[in-house]
DNA sequence: TATTGTTATACTCTATAACTATA
DNA sequence: TATAGTTATAGAGTATAACAATA
């Protein structure tokens, strides 16, 4: 087995302190839109125009398919989202963001990823290096 | 205002996006310890042999006061945490982890903040680039 | 038989409002 | 008066088990 290096143990740790960051500021940005966290994260999900199957939301989420049929129930009960029974199998239920839920959406996603002013302190090689490095941990 | 770069965009975007990951597998990381995503929260907030009181944990968390109360009767049935009266304030209450608790968090810490393999595919020098970076963005 | 989604149920998470004890 | 924590309450998130419709 492959020594794990101190190096990467404190760049991990770095990302898990930035997640549970994140995970205390949810909660607020999520009641500005008048959202809950899971919503929120239901929501950045579904991609306008790709309608997607409601059982890929559970895998996606990781939780159960009853879990989402609720959460489902209350964005679809606001306007936001629509549940349309899927044409090549009846069973499946595909889910499509209406023209209020893409707002709402892309309202999220732009206070989301605004990056906080800390980024613009960094050169713009290093901005670069950042992406470049992070989407090699990420993928 | 200044503007902000397209990386810094760009790198903010991939971070949420590590976040959103993450958030869906708190749950089956959780449980594996018998705990909710909440509980592991709050037990990486507690640093053994440093009480803190509940009013901070409130704030940290950014969650209303009552609720800290309802996670810390939970964690308290169970033996992991321990509530006692400031010396200082009398309203106040310290938390602090019992050594069952302490082990516990270490497990979790531990699973936590293990990298992923692909952190290992990156060389040494990106690696401490990583750390170096995220330091200062997250800071 | 297996799979998708729903319903019923129970417990946890969370906020609000009202309360107690202390400052 | 103001603050720390609790309690009561209600709504949302979550899993399990049982179910209906479809494959």
């Amino acid at each position: 087995m492959k020594h794990t290096s101190r190096d990467a143990c404190d760049a991990w740790q770095l990302l898990v302190q930035f997640f549970f960051t994140q995970r205390a500021h949810l909660p607020v940005l999520a009641a500005e839109l008048e959202l809950s966290p899971a919503q929120c994260h239901l929501l950045h999900l579904i991609e306008p125009g790709r309608p997607i199957p409601m059982r890929r939301l559970a895998e996606t989420l990781a939780c159960d398919a009853s879990n989402v049929t609720g959460l489902v129930d209350r964005l679809e009960s606001r306007g936001l989202v629509r549940r349309r029974p899927s044409g090549e199998d009846r069973r499946v239920k595909v889910l499509d963001l209406t023209p209020t839920g893409s707002r709402l959406r892309a309202l999220l996603v732009d206070r989301m990823t605004t990056p906080p002013a800390t980024l613009g302190r960094l050169s713009v090689r290093e901005q670069r290096m950042l992406v470049r490095i992070l989407t090699r941990v990420l993928e």
